[in-house]
DNA sequence: TTGAAAGATGAACACCCATTCACTATATTA
DNA sequence: TAATATAGTGAATGGGTGTTCATCTTTCAA
């Protein structure tokens, strides 16, 4: 039982904001944010179209609320890994590679949705997945940073090119082998991108 | 004086065609081309909104006739390097870098509209664009499999996964240097990313 | 100079779809 | 079990915009 304000409230059911959320990255990812229609996201959940407006002020809102996750969760995961002291700077930055290939990689239409979104959005500065992204570039910055000072990474190059690249060609590169035009096993793509990455980057 | 049928006909004037392309490359860029209105479009060339349509059927004919023009010109100047024989693989495989950096970076709205509409398009196999870009892309392909063959490049990775990185990470990478979210000169940026991308795939 | 044919215009049209809201269904409390 | 308050619904609304077309303008041949 609920109360709130001393009345009786009826609980909302069935996860319906998530299922909204489900629903629009397969919808968002398949027509694109412009083409999708509030009805489309609404079919695939089984709701009604009204109901998706008692979950999201507006379409727009739905787009930021599942880049806004995708982001905190890339960000929380690598703040974690950076402050296990466990690690040294070579592992942490294989680590970050290896997490932004599994969280692009565990999802398809995530995959589709940011290389389709990402881009055009993050030039608008709309939404917390800004601050996220942004934060999370930052700290891979600093990690190749700290690899060059104790000369594991190329001296070379800046550090921000070399998280561009990185975050860059791996988002790209497990696009286009999600949709088939790179034909080649997940264990081998993986362990290639890894490889050529590394050997560009460190010494 | 100009006759068709034996009739006579007013000349269309002032290149209201490239006009329109040029206007449109620079809305679509910084509006995307869902928010991008005829009348943004009509606006920045001078024109009237009807005119548009004595030159183009839609607006979607608008953008596709962009992309096209844009990997037609990519192509054939690279199937032009590859086949001059003076130059070898090699010599033809950092030409090929070169033309892409160049051909992105001449222009920002370019880079910013080939960053923010071509993954989509190309997943929508609409346009012309598309025979032309994986004409490219399949160029560069087998430029990067011949390289293997003569041992200049290295055989552990598949040339697809090569070319997908190659291609993928100087579209980001070009883009975010453009928006201003690396600093660097034009120069130096460039050295930078030719002398990393050697690295990772020559021997 | 004039009539014809095509270029150019922009107000009006027609469709589309995000959002709203009057209504119904259901959970919760007393 | 009744009263209440929120969850859920989907037809209707309204604003926005791609496209059309009646009209005007310009060019050109005769």
């Amino acid at each position: 039982m609920r109360i709130i304000n001393g009345e009786a409230m009826r609980k909302k059911t069935g996860n319906k904001d998530k299922k909204i959320l489900e629903a629009a990255i397969y919808i968002f990812a398949h027509k694109g944010f412009a083409n999708t229609k509030i009805a489309d996201i609404a079919d695939r959940a089984n709701i009604a179209v009204g109901s998706v407006y008692l979950y999201y002020p507006d379409k727009e809102s739905i787009l930021l609320k599942i880049m806004g996750e995708i982001w905190k969760d890339v960000y929380e995961s690598l703040e974690w890994t950076c402050n296990n002291s466990e690690y040294n700077v070579k592992e942490k930055i294989l680590a970050f590679i290896d997490l932004i290939l599994r969280k692009l990689s565990e999802n398809k239409e995530i995959s589709m949705l940011i290389s389709h979104e990402q881009n055009f959005w993050m030039m608008l500065q709309k939404g917390i997945f800004v601050e996220y992204y942004e934060k999370f570039f930052k700290l891979v910055t600093e990690l190749l940073a700290t690899g060059q000072k104790e000369r594991i990474v190329l001296p070379q190059y800046t550090p921000e090119v070399l998280a561009t690249l990185l975050i860059g060609s791996i988002r790209y590169l497990v696009y286009t082998w999600q949709r088939g035009e790179i034909v080649a096993e997940h264990k081998t793509l993986f362990e290639q991108i890894k490889a050529l990455l590394s050997d560009g980057i460190f010494k």
